[in-house]
RNA sequence: GGGUCUGUAGCUCAGUCGGUUAGAGCGCUCGCCUGAUAAGCGGGAGGUCCCUGGUUCGAAUCCAGGCAGGCCCA
């Protein structure tokens, strides 16, 4: 394109081009190639999942690892951007269950694994192209040709080698966890699919009877033996049967009360609620005192002496039930948790499919929930039940098939994450969190309360875990490389080539180290959240490959993700390199917000009002999407995205500043203006300003975005923009237009050029596309070929003028007030005025001569005057005090009050501060005044105008006399003869001939003041009457008075 | 229920180590300017700064307690 070209109004246009220009020169490939050897500036990419299309949601966090990497290049820095794709999961199975029409694990089974396997791996990459585009669009410039993909057997190496190392460490172990289970799926759900299925319904709650039993222990628990029952209270009857203790609050008090002839033990909080009929209190006692008391079960099928005790536990709550809660750490997290704690025995008389088995004769074969009545019969048979009530609450339903959620312990394999949680806090210390509070606060209260992870999944698409038991002697193998593997393998051929995934690698059969038996993988797979966790180690291969890369590339300086990462990726990356390389994997963390609909709800695919970006990229550009994004408000606060916000701030900046380079470029092209050529000139304090502001606002921008503080970069650069358009070249407008090119004229070429540029620079991060156009058509042959291969601007304190910027600051504010004072009197700016008198603090009491000279023009008046204190140009006014006056003077006070009025008041005032004066009243009365008796107030002097600011007024003469008025008739003819010059299409520079006729006032104003005239409209010849030879004709009208134009152009030569 | 964030103009948001008259953009409205003109600029109206209490000479700002909403987790 050529030099001081316009810049396409349509941004899309303008943004393609900039594309083009992009690719076909390799802009960001050079960008990288040129800071090769500088200084490393790490960043990892949080991988997308490419089985859903791109929406504004990920849009957010990505504008952002978009704008710190550009930045950080531009200063020196070696910014690789690897990118990156998240491949394994459920989301992916159910995606292809979709697909191919199936919906549980059985019916998987049937389809076939391995078919079904195949499909996921293609289903991850259905939008891959959508993603590519949406990136490319945008301006994100990322390596997708180099990025890593969690499902390649290369990534899954080094996640088993980091398990390995886990193993190793004894940081692997089986345990159960407590999950929402469907029996009919036979798979966990996991929390969000839960959350989706809850449903109110109605199950019978019961309360249960449970002797105690006789113990030698103490002889007052002896002493109730037999004789007394805990109460306990549940609403799932079918997990009595796996009833192996209860849980009481050892702090909380409990009674022992005597109804109906029998003697129970509840919470004495809900005695209330959970007894019927009239009861008497016994004793009364804490919680502490029933712990380890032993009792008759329900149902006791399993011999253990640990079973069937009392135990103390910090989750028991008074709020429903007795204070006596059943436990079965089959079914329950509480439950488990407690089982682990006190080493209860752990009772699954349920199979997968949610049948008891015949370890409960009583109801074998029977689905659990449909066994309630049959358990509710017995026990009711037996005199155990002591009261069943049906109870309304939400449970949860599987959301694909609708069957009743079970809370299962399921076999499952965990990471000790607790072995090593202070060095994960300690480790999360370390990290910039931006906000703060996401970690302290979220991330800070979980570490706190950090529970092992657990990884294990009973599914088939993902990571397989790497451990193989042996059949004979249950050893347990883990497997850190493919190398490792082939050496142990039965079939070393089979594991060289075997893809690493089920069921395939579940095909490889393992000689057992210890007994020489054959072992088989277990057949989890592992949570994917584990996967993109490894990203620091497997997005390298290492440590199979890339040693070196891996080194320089750990921890990362900087990553950027939605809030919804804290206890996903931001923890499972900070979990897995503390346990690895004792360190956190990224040092800085900028967490981005949700992104909300247009009434504030949070896009959701299941809500259906996702919005399209590219609806608002077609319109707007990619540039006012980022802007929007970056100067609407902090990182971290939701964004609401309707299409209003997107068009109207931003790209009004966006177009005030195109609008300032087609400025510049217009008439630097008709001046063939020369950036090499012509240079300093004779500045003015225009230009001084304008580039201490560039200086100034350089450093603010450097120093926000080196804090990761974006909204006040963008602020920063906003009001930048606004100075430039709309004081330095509004101001200077004159500078451009006048003819020939002397050396004011280069200072304000030179200057403008000066500031365009390096304002291109500074936007190029955030704004990359209007920034490389306007580059692109300002830059000499000497400098970079692309605005994203210069260097990043900097503060020169050089240029810097603090009280200059200063005393603009103040002159822009008394212009606004001029400006305000002129519409309050109504008269317009074109009406010369006599003076403004401004009043301002002395310290700022000094404006530079140029910067008055300014004001001046601005305002349109001939003298602009500082002072200290508008006082003595204000009117005084002394009014009698008549609260004072009256009762001290009684029928003299209105002779005084007339007096007070009837003085001057500046010397009445004067008088009154030496103290008190005496008045001779009318009829020769002497009175004294006090200062207490005169209110003294200011007044508008007639002809002014006063308009006021906190720390600033200004008064403003309007008082018009003959030789104002000439001067304000004379302007407005100019002004209506350059209108009839433009209605006649003439050309800016053509030179006319004028004739004019009409008001004789008028007429002599023009003669009076012909080569002002002359000069202003660019006529050669000027004469009264005539009309012949007109090109254009026009009448007007000023202040009642006739005028007629005759207008011709005078042919060039 | 726990953690956390948010609540300021009709809308989107600044501001807040306590201090004259609480700001911006948009919208509304009135006007100006015009050799950047299918641009530009200015004025005005519009606010219980979520509520209550406390500290203070003085609170949108600090403290306490509420209320409402979002997110994360139970």
């Amino acid at each position: 394109m050529n030099r001081f070209e316009k810049l396409p109004k349509d941004p899309i246009s303008r943004e393609e081009e900039v594309l083009k220009f992009w690719k076909e020169n390799e802009t960001f490939e050079k960008s990288l190639s040129a800071t090769k050897d500088g200084p490393r500036y790490v960043f990892y990419e949080g991988p997308p999942t490419a089985n859903g299309r791109p929406h504004f949601g990920h849009l957010m966090p990505r504008v952002y690892k978009d704008l710190f990497p550009r930045y950080k290049t531009m200063q020196g820095f070696y910014v690789p951007r690897k990118g990156g794709w998240d491949t394994h999961g459920l989301p992916v199975e159910l995606e292809v269950e979709r697909e191919i029409g199936v919906n549980s694990k059985p019916e998987i089974e049937t389809y076939g694994v391995e078919q079904f396997v195949e499909k996921c791996k293609e289903s991850v990459w259905k939008y891959k192209s959508e993603w590519e585009r949406m990136i490319e669009r945008m301006g994100f410039w990322i390596d997708l040709e180099n990025a890593y993909v969690t499902y390649t057997d290369e990534y899954i190496e080094s996640v088993w080698w980091e398990l390995s190392r886990m193993y190793e460490k004894g940081l692997l172990y089986r345990g159960h966890k407590v999950l929402p289970y469907c029996p009919r799926c036979g798979t966990g759900l996991s929390s969000h699919e839960v959350a989706q299925g809850y449903r109110r319904v109605e199950d019978p709650s019961i309360s249960v009877r449970m002797r105690i039993v006789s113990d030698a222990d103490a002889e007052y628990k002896q002493e109730r033996a037999g004789k007394t029952s805990l109460l306990t209270w549940t609403t799932t009857p079918w997990t009595l049967p796996a009833n192996v203790g209860l849980a009481v609050a050892p702090d909380a008090a409990y009674v022992e009360v005597e109804i109906g002839g029998e003697r129970l033990i509840l919470a004495k909080e809900l005695v209330e609620s959970a007894l019927t009929g009239d009861y008497r209190v016994v004793r009364e006692f804490p919680g502490a005192d029933l712990v380890g008391l032993a009792y008759d079960p329900p149902y006791r099928l399993i011999d253990d002496p640990r079973a069937y005790r009392v135990h103390a536990a910090d989750f028991v709550n008074m709020e429903e039930g007795t204070g006596i809660v059943h436990t079965a750490p089959a079914f329950g997290e509480d439950d488990y948790n407690l089982g682990r704690e006190k080493g209860l025995p752990f009772f699954h008389p349920v199979d997968l499919a949610g049948r008891f088995t015949e370890e409960f004769p009583l109801c074998a074969g029977t689905f659990v929930k449909d066994a309630d009545q049959k358990i509710i019969a017995d026990l009711e048979s037996r005199g155990i039940l002591y009261r069943y009530a049906p109870y309304e609450h939400d449970y949860p339903f599987c959301w694909r098939c609708n069957t009743p959620l079970l809370y299962y312990a399921m076999d499952s394999w965990y990471v000790r994450t607790t072995a090593v949680k202070d060095k994960l806090i300690e480790n999360n210390r370390k990290i910039n969190w931006y906000p703060p509070h996401v970690g302290e606060g979220r991330l800070g209260d979980f570490l706190a309360n950090l529970k092992d992870w657990a990884l294990s999944r009973d599914r088939y698409w993902g990571t397989p875990l790497n451990l193989w038991t042996c059949d004979e002697c249950g050893e347990i193998v883990s497997v850190g490389s493919r190398d490792e593997l082939v050496s142990r393998a039965l079939d070393p051929e089979l594991a060289r080539t075997v893809e690493l995934h089920r069921p395939y690698i579940d095909r490889v059969e393992l000689r057992c180290p210890k007994c020489g038996g054959t072992m088989h993988r277990v057949p989890n797979v592992i949570d994917t959240w584990f996967d993109s966790g490894s990203m620091h180690t497997a997005q390298w291969h290492y440590p199979f490959e890339n040693e070196e890369e891996f080194k320089r590339s750990f921890p990362a300086d900087f990553i950027c993700e939605g809030v919804d990462q804290t206890r996903g990726w931001f923890y499972t990356l900070l979990a897995t390199s503390t346990i690895l390389y004792g360190e956190p994997a990224f040092k800085n963390c900028v967490v981005t917000g949700l992104g909300l609909d247009e009434n504030g709800i949070k896009m959701s695919k299941s809500k259906g009002n996702v919005i399209d970006p590219w609806d608002l990229i077609g319109r707007y550009g990619a540039d006012s999407l980022r802007w929007y994004l970056y100067s609407s408000s902090a990182p971290w606060k939701s964004k609401r995205l309707g299409e209003e916000d997107v068009k109207e701030p931003l790209y009004k900046f966006l177009d005030t500043l195109r609008n300032s380079y087609d400025f510049f470029a217009l008439y630097a092209a008709i001046d063939g203006f020369d950036p090499a050529r012509d240079r300093g000139g004779a500045p003015t304090v225009l230009d001084r300003w304008i580039l201490s502001r560039l200086s100034s606002t350089a450093g603010a921008v450097v120093a926000a975005l080196d804090s990761y503080d974006v909204v006040s970069a963008t602020a920063a650069l906003e009001r930048f923009v606004d100075e430039l358009s709309n004081w330095y070249i509004r101001t200077s407008r004159r500078r451009f237009w006048k003819g020939g090119m002397g050396s004011d004229k280069i200072a304000a070429y030179a200057t403008l050029y000066r500031v365009l540029i390096d304002l291109a620079k500074l936007l190029a991060p955030f704004v990359p596309f209007l920034a490389e156009a306007i580059y692109l058509r300002l830059r000499t042959d000497a400098d970079p070929e692309s605005v994203h291969l210069c260097r990043y601007p900097q503060s020169d304190p050089g240029l810097i003028d603090e009280r200059l910027e200063d005393a603009m600051a103040l002159a822009r504010r008394i212009a606004s007030l001029g400006h305000q004072a002129r519409h309050q009197a109504q008269v317009k700016v074109r009406q010369p005025l006599a003076r403004v008198i401004v009043e301002t603090p002395s310290e700022e009491n000094a404006l530079p001569p140029e910067v008055v000279g300014l004001l001046k023009t601005e305002l349109n008046v001939e003298n602009v005057v500082l002072v200290p204190d508008l006082a003595p140009h204000m009117q005084a006014v002394a009014a009698p005090n008549f609260r004072a006056l009256g009762p001290r003077l009684g029928k003299a006070a209105p002779a005084a009050a007339k007096w007070i009025e009837a003085q001057d008041p500046d010397d009445l005032r004067a008088r009154l501060a030496a103290g008190t004066v005496t008045a001779e009243l009318e009829g020769g009365t002497e009175v004294e005044i006090t200062p207490d008796d005169v209110e003294f107030s200011e007044a508008v002097p007639a002809g002014f105008v006063l308009s006021a600011e906190p720390g600033l007024r200004l008064l403003l003469d309007t008082r018009i006399d003959d030789a104002l008025r000439e001067r304000g008739l004379l302007r407005e003819l100019v002004h209506r003869i350059q209108l009839l010059r433009k209605e006649a299409g003439f050309e800016v520079t053509d030179r006319i001939r004028l004739s004019y006729n009409g008001d004789p006032e008028l007429c002599g104003i023009i003669e009076r003041n012909a080569e002002f005239v002359r000069a202003e409209v660019l006529a050669t010849e000027m004469s009264r009457g005539g009309s012949s030879g007109c090109e254009y004709e026009g009448s007007v009208e000023i202040e009642g008075a006739p005028m007629k134009f005759c207008l011709a152009r005078v042919k060039e030569g």
